[in-house]
DNA sequence: TTTTTAATACGACAATTTTCGTATTTATTT
DNA sequence: AAATAAATACGAAAATTGTCGTATTAAAAA
């Protein structure tokens, strides 16, 4: 499981919002924050494929890409990875940090009591 | 302010834990996990020194090296990121994967309890 | 059918990050 | 004092990542 690099996240993000997309569609999002040529974006989701993080479909002359990691599992090995380097093993400061920086609404906090409830109970 | 790289995180974590150290102290702690010589380590706390992200007393031989950028400043802008590139944007997901990672204590676990009944009446 | 447009392929350069060898300096031991 | 050990300084190579120019190919328009 090779973590992918920063521009590769930034695609993948991209494509797990779509769920599929050609180079152009991907590139035009990407162009709304960034400035870079579209041969660049070309060349990374070309890279992406070679290493199996996309698939594509040749059939027609616009290839179309599709992700081939689930957004969970990339979510889940960057979070255990920023988890220990940079909070000290504490998913509790991780979690209240996260918080404080976008608050969520008042159904997702239900959400979240009911998913801490759960947590207690349950046990790992 | 600039993102540490992957290399310079490792030894802020190691330094925000043990406050100061010497350039051996923390080489012996990343040698635990990792397998790169001792001027590797030295060459980076060097570079991190030059970038202001460490101060250093040299006073003795042996210089003593601490962090000058706060851990939950560098949280904070880490997880602005990934919460942008990797969870779309939204903390609710990131907050139920890092739950999932690693289950808080339940003294813990009532902080964040309280910390989300603050924020759901504090309005931002 | 010719021309123009839009896509991919590919290689090479640039920038950043990581790694370490070697020299030098300073302290400690014999 | 000489030898040994342990530290820093420095430069350069290696590895990784990001960027794009140019060639080629395929479709669409004229």
């Amino acid at each position: 499981m090779n973590k992918p690099t920063e521009a590769e996240l930034e695609i993948l993000s991209i494509l797990w919002e779509l769920k599929e997309a050609s180079v152009r569609q991907v590139h035009e999002r990407l162009a709304e924050t960034k400035d870079t040529g579209y041969t660049t974006t070309l060349k990374i989701m070309q890279i992406m494929h070679a290493k199996g993080l996309l698939a594509r479909d040749e059939e027609s002359r616009t290839h179309i890409y599709r992700p081939l990691v689930k957004q969970g599992d990339t979510q889940k090995s960057l979070l255990k990875n920023l988890l220990s380097t940079a909070f000290g093993g504490s998913s509790k400061s991780l979690v209240m940090q996260a918080l404080g920086q976008e608050k969520p609404s008042k159904e997702e906090m239900d959400e979240i009591r009911a998913f801490l409830d759960n947590l207690e109970n349950d046990n790992r």
